[in-house]
DNA sequence: GATAAGATGTTA
DNA sequence: AACATCTTATCA
């Protein structure tokens, strides 16, 4: 069990948040259960470019990306899939992190190689939607993992989007088989 | 009220 | 490469 990471940690520029991330410990409470998992993908969203949900202002479902750093902005998409985001920068600016991939530290999950595979396994849904994750009572919190050597920090382009499609935002550890689309 | 597209995953 | 499946944003 890790130190909790501080809001302090989520304010940076968002693609540095999503490359700092990798190797942070995801926690999720069901009950009496902590199921943990190392991040191993994530990738950087921004009101800047028209990928993002928040890129055309506040609307009923993305505002939460306009709140303060440090909590989740939890969406469905395709009708069937949840996903998991953390909110970066300050507050009024829209942004943050998309979860893509965790390795599973708990023996009594697994699946988790794609965002909306890892919302099924650790039952993340709308209900945690404006969750504080640097409070340590929260259902679902963040901790500090293992530092990921950066030569083995991959940076790259984000996936399943058309727009901005060129920007460099998604970063995986090089060679982790949890990753999404090997 | 209608419509089109979607930060995905599974199956063929 | 197709499709499952339905919310969301946008427009009328």
């Amino acid at each position: 069990m890790g130190k909790i990471i501080e809001r302090s940690f989520y304010t940076s520029y968002t693609p540095d948040v999503a490359k700092n991330i990798l190797g942070m410990v995801l926690c999720r409470r069901i009950n009496n259960n902590v199921f943990r998992g190392k991040i191993v993908e994530a990738e950087a969203y921004t009101q800047d470019e028209p990928s993002c949900h928040a890129f055309r202002g506040v609307t009923k479902r993305c505002q939460t990306m306009f709140k303060k750093a440090g909590i989740a902005y939890v969406y469905m998409t395709y009708g069937m899939y949840h996903c998991l985001n953390i909110i970066t920068e300050n507050e009024g600016f829209g942004s943050g992190v998309l979860i893509r991939a965790i390795e599973p530290l708990s023996e009594n999950f697994s699946n988790t190689n794609g965002p909306g595979k890892l919302c099924r396994e650790l039952n993340i849904t709308r209900e945690l939607n404006e969750t504080d994750v640097c409070s340590d009572n929260s259902p679902l919190w963040l901790e500090y993992g293992n530092i990921i050597d950066p030569e083995n920090i991959i940076n790259t382009t984000r996936i399943g989007i058309k727009l901005a499609a060129d920007l460099p935002w998604r970063f995986y550890v090089r060679g982790n088989k949890f990753v999404s689309k090997p």
